[in-house]
DNA sequence: AAAATCAGCAACCGCAGTGAA
DNA sequence: TTTCACTGCGGTTGCTGATTT
């Protein structure tokens, strides 16, 4: 036994919006809104439209700002980084680029930027051959600046209090302690994530982290800028992912190294997200069909150990949901 | 020129989370 | 505490135009 459907599908019309039904659409809730129920809200409109239909028909094509056409560098750049660190949560990377619909990078990312990405690996893998050597010599040596960058930012590790305006940073591993994410429950009942995976910032500590950044600044809520922290990931055992395409050829990338990864000291180990333990165990990154399937290896390469991000590290990457979130609800 | 294949993308489906009753 | 309607989201489908054979 299923779930009742949420509309007589017998007596709603689907595929394609027509220029009137769209402009039926767009005329009301531009005047009365959607009235925070979108199952009525075609009954109001005069549509033989589901209710899912009318809002994403709203959210991905008739609000207003959407942006519609060619993605930036520096969109690409956003996508692939949060792509990497988060996987496929395209609500929360369409935060990060106002008038993008998740649909949108959704498409783009299964449709371009992914092959985009794996031809550039491709051309990569061509020119420059890996050697076992130099993994080992360097994730030790990012494993001793990483236990140096903690040694000395404690406070990024033991700021307990939060002043009251919060925003969200998502780690690809899991805070040193994990209450910090409990003591922020009520916000985190805001966003779907788990608590092993992120962490609330004050807006304050957040600036201040960032202060030594020099990547692309990023709108907050309240209308402040914040630059994205690093020029990617930080995690615990040293790999670092990358921050896009641009970069994609300056480092000496080398590829995750699954044994080392997996056999890191325990500290470190535990704090890698699941997730990515299970990229890397199974090889694969999940996508949408079998035959749009990506191997780990492939995209491996953008998990780099640049020499440079150490001058600037900080270990955590900022992402704001916000914003989208407040598109939603208008 | 026609058929087959590919690529892009709009739209749908169904699950999970949420909150009100 | 439970139930259920509703929303939001990610995955998937299928249509359409472009390209290749």
């Amino acid at each position: 036994m299923g779930r009742a459907p949420c509309c007589d599908k017998a007596n709603v019309k689907r595929g394609p919006w027509s220029p009137e039904e769209d402009s039926k659409l767009k005329a009301y809730i531009e005047q009365h809104g959607t009235g925070g129920n979108w199952i009525t809200l075609p009954q109001k409109v005069g549509l033989k439209r589901c209710g899912k239909s009318c809002r994403l028909r709203w959210l991905n094509y008739l609000r207003p700002n959407i942006k519609h056409g060619e993605f930036t560098d520096e969109e690409d750049n956003i996508i692939c980084t949060l792509y990497m660190s988060i996987g496929s949560r395209w609500s929360i990377i369409a935060a990060q680029l106002p008038g993008r619909t998740d649909n949108d990078i959704k498409n783009y990312w299964n449709t371009r930027l992914k092959k985009k990405l794996l031809l550039c690996n491709k051309q990569r893998k061509d020119q420059r051959p890996r050697t076992g050597s130099y993994i080992n010599h360097n994730k030790l040596e990012m494993m001793k600046e990483h236990e140096n960058f903690f040694a000395t930012h404690q406070t990024i590790n033991n700021a307990y209090s939060w002043p009251s305006q919060q925003i969200l940073f998502s780690t690809l591993i899991a805070p040193q302690n994990h209450d910090l994410a409990e003591s922020s429950s009520a916000n985190s009942h805001n966003f779907q994530y788990s608590s092993t995976d992120q962490v609330y910032f004050s807006q304050d500590q957040l600036c201040q982290i960032s202060s030594t950044n020099q990547l692309p600044s990023m709108n907050l809520v309240n209308g402040n800028t914040c630059n994205m922290v690093s020029n990617g990931y930080y995690p615990s055992n040293g790999v670092v992912i990358n921050n896009g395409l641009q970069e994609y050829n300056n480092y000496n990338s080398v590829g995750l190294d699954h044994d080392a990864l997996n056999s890191t000291s325990t500290t470190h180990s535990q704090q890698v997200d699941k997730s990515v333990l299970e990229m890397v165990n199974s090889s694969t990154i999940s996508t949408t069909s079998q035959d749009q399937s990506t191997s780990w290896e492939e995209l491996s390469p953008l998990v780099n150990y640049p020499p440079s991000v150490f001058e600037t590290v900080s270990p955590y990457y900022v992402f704001e949901e916000q914003r989208y979130m407040g598109l939603l609800k208008q």
